[in-house]
DNA sequence: ATGAAAGCGCTAACAT
DNA sequence: ATGTTAGCGCTTTCAT
């Protein structure tokens, strides 16, 4: 069944049957009717591999995702797939693992498949203008940005929050109830990461209520897994039993830190309180429910492929989203 | 930069190029060398769309996950994608939401992205010859089988648990634990699904223990979703308070009834124990960890992409295959 | 408004 | 062992 087929049962050409196909104008309105039906009755559907092979990439847009055991990004991708989706496009995506080179990963992914653009999901946040080079696409980083490196804002795309200022709006929570031993769960205070710039965010709110930054109460895991979060918490918790309150960067790290501190007996939030950035769906279901700054998952994935997509098909400039969280109360967050 | 262009620089001709490049034996060791430096020197990366054309399918497969919410799901998919890459295929995955019928949306996808084969993950138990006529490509069950429809095992494969046998022994695991009052938290006891079997398997159980089943003790909440199982297992606890044990077909669902639990004041194990299937991640860790059946994720997904692409490369006969779950002992069931 | 025909990059007969 | 060539199904000039 091709075009040929089709063209054929109605008297036509394959070059009106592929007008029709591709909503040229220059049909006329019956034979474009005709067409139609003749399609609609032969069940045809149109052979992309031709039709890609005409054009030198196809209607395709990669993600690369780093860390994909993140619950986090779950309902960001399938958000990202469904945009893709109503667009006409294919979502193609590459699972990586920390160790991984996300932009050779991309840049290989973009040659074999062809594609028109790519979005990073939860990537470094200092590519530099040589290495993004070998892409050769759009690119739109999501849930990150490129502080740390050395891009203009004019070559790449973004959909992220203001990590330092979150960071500072949740640490402050747990200063305005009375707290000022608070420590810091994340993976690293140095590596130019998420880590990096919330630990900013919260050594500038401790330092504007006037309490030093001890660097002994930063846990740094290395990693964003729930087992290191849960040893880190358990090493914090033995070292510095004076802790009451914990940011944890994000809502499953939280999560895996609550069942430290309940496992050396310490009760949330009567000892020792949380508060963390995600808003995942099983952090309404822990006990107590876990206090978090939420980001909007959805928005986030489908504002990623949006704007990409605006630069591939409608050449718009490259664009720089910032959305905010919304705090979710839950009970995670004590008064002293 | 074609394959032509290799061609040119070698001066050899492109069919020379082409077998060098699908490993054709009938080429000397000498101009194999020549072409192969060639290839790497020019950067070329053959267009599949092309290659693709040549043949009537491409080297792809489709996933069609029905709720994709379902953390369960990730690394599964995740598996199957890392088994896809490694033997040279694509993953394409299709998001579908429960009322969406899985067979049309795949029967879409291999046409129009031309797919050899189809994993279904978390589909329905009852499909006939008539349906998956529409398919044309071999498919696989992943999680499931055909135990409600009337298809022939040599019509397809599967890789699943034994779901009556699984649920028999988690229900039993609570039964010889001192527990007489088992409820069970399921999607629906008589929609031929995962649910149905499971609770066959309670139902079983119970009787080889001498107790009658009651209709009453069955939370039905229509999904697999956790507002639902909270809601079910609230409703639950306010009219049946004697009830000593529950018995949740998944660890999410199990997550949100210990939230309901804490929620009406029941402490979990001592008031109410809890049992599950699935060994998701993050149900390490509840508080107490939840006791549950552990299928092994990354098995499942890589068995399924094994068998379907068996079934495509070599020819291979359908397969089912049965995974057994272990118990992970957690903190959520009590003695009486 | 419609048709004829070239060509996208590759594979696989079919020569040699 | 290597080259020549005919398509694969489609889009797109270029005619008419």
């Amino acid at each position: 069944m091709t075009i040929k087929d089709v063209a054929a049962h109605c008297g036509v050409s394959v070059s009106t049957v592929s007008r029709v196909l591709n909503n040229h104008p220059d049909v006329s309105k019956e034979v474009r009717a005709k067409v139609q039906q003749a399609i609609a009755e032969l069940h045809y559907v149109p052979n992309n591999s031709a039709r890609d092979l005409v054009s030198s990439t196809i209607d395709a847009i990669g993600v690369v995702v780093r860390g994909s055991g993140n619950p986090f990004f779950t309902p960001v991708i399938n958000a990202m797939d469904e945009e893709a989706d109503k667009k006409g496009y294919t979502l193609i995506s590459e699972l990586i693992s920390p160790s991984d080179d996300e932009i050779a990963a991309a840049a290989e992914l973009v040659r074999s498949k062809r594609l028109k653009g790519i979005v990073f999901l939860g990537g470094r946040f200092d590519y530099t203008q040589n290495e993004v080079a070998t892409l050769g696409v759009p690119f739109v980083c999501c849930s990150f940005d490129n502080r740390f490196g050395n891009l203009d804002e004019s070559e790449y795309s973004s959909v992220s929050l203001d990590d330092t200022a979150e960071a500072y709006k949740a640490t402050e929570y747990l200063l305005d109830h009375g707290h000022s031993k608070v420590a810091i769960l994340l993976d690293s205070v140095d590596s130019n990461s998420i880590g990096t710039l919330r630990f900013r965010g919260y050594c500038a709110a401790l330092k504007d209520h006037g309490i030093p930054t001890e660097l002994e109460l930063a846990v740094q895991t290395g990693d964003f897994s729930m087992a290191a979060a849960y040893d880190g918490t358990l090493e914090l918790m033995r070292s510095h039993p004076d802790v009451t309150a914990i940011f944890s960067i994000s809502d499953s790290m939280a999560i895996a830190a609550m069942k430290a501190l309940s496992d050396l007996g310490h009760r949330v939030p009567e000892d020792v309180s949380v508060i963390a950035i995600d808003g995942i769906e099983s952090s309404l279901y822990t006990v107590p429910t876990l206090t978090t700054l939420c980001q909007p998952q959805q928005d986030l994935g489908r504002d990623a492929v949006k704007v990409i997509l605006g630069v591939i098909n409608e050449g718009a400039h490259n664009e720089h989203l910032r959305i905010e969280t919304t705090l979710r109360p839950g009970g995670t967050v004590g008064s002293r």
